[in-house]
DNA sequence: CTGCATGCAAATAGTTTGCAGTAGC
DNA sequence: GCTACTGCAAACTATTTGCATGCAG
């Protein structure tokens, strides 16, 4: 356990503690420009750099979640669940699921963490088309 | 439907063909610069961009899947499988697993396609670490 | 003081696209 | 012969990184 010797490392700088709040409070699952344009608006000045930087350690330490795409999408919610990414209007929904059934069945190694995409038309847009 | 007015207008080009066969016959899941550099052997001059915009109509017409990451992978199992992704050497593992118990608990949308990743440290890893 | 974190800008990596020539049907 | 497909290279987009400066401890 080497975390508490890296953890007294970081320094909790308004940057980070700001991009995490932001990631807390809205339900959608934004990417990186996202969070910049919007925690700006609160930080002016801001820099997309280190709001890439502070993602990446947020998420090694494992406080939010990558989603990978075309561009990387944040979650908060780390939480074993799944996204279903509706084609159309690519909003991201967050679907409870149960991991362990799935994990189960892995023999080829021991699994730390799993990801789950649903793609699909979501009521929203089948309703409008 | 108009699936067959647009496959009538595909052209099956050399380069087409050795791609897709590549795909199917290799048990590993490539990136486009890896499928690009293997099938130059066979295709020399072969360029790329076409082994892009291939991939990118094979997965459009449903005969392939991207897998999304870093760098996209390409796997020519269209059937429903998950992914083990090892952290250390990075190789990508098929798991075969049941997505319709998965895709029976969405309510958000309909569900055409469903994508599971397992992260962890596989076995082979494991006993050399 | 010390040095990690930041802002800025340049660099990288992966992928896409425009164009002129080539080749499938 | 028509036109989609190709190779090449330039363009784009998303992300990372180097460096000088600033701020926390």
């Amino acid at each position: 356990m080497v975390t508490n010797k890296d953890n007294n490392r970081k320094r909790i700088t308004p940057q980070r503690q700001v991009i995490l709040n932001y990631l807390k409070e809205v339900e959608c699952h934004p990417t990186a420009k996202e969070i910049h344009e919007n925690v700006e608006e609160e930080l002016p000045g801001l820099s997309l750099g280190t709001v890439y930087r502070n993602l990446k350690e947020l998420v090694e330490e494992g406080k939010i979640q990558k989603l990978s795409g075309q561009e990387d999408r944040y979650d908060w919610n780390c939480g074993p669940h799944g996204h279903f990414i509706c084609k159309e209007c690519e909003e991201v929904y967050d679907i409870s699921l149960n991991c362990k059934n799935l994990i189960d069945k892995v023999e080829v190694g021991k699994v730390n963490s799993c990801k789950v995409y649903f793609y699909g038309v979501c009521k929203n847009c089948k309703d409008k088309g």
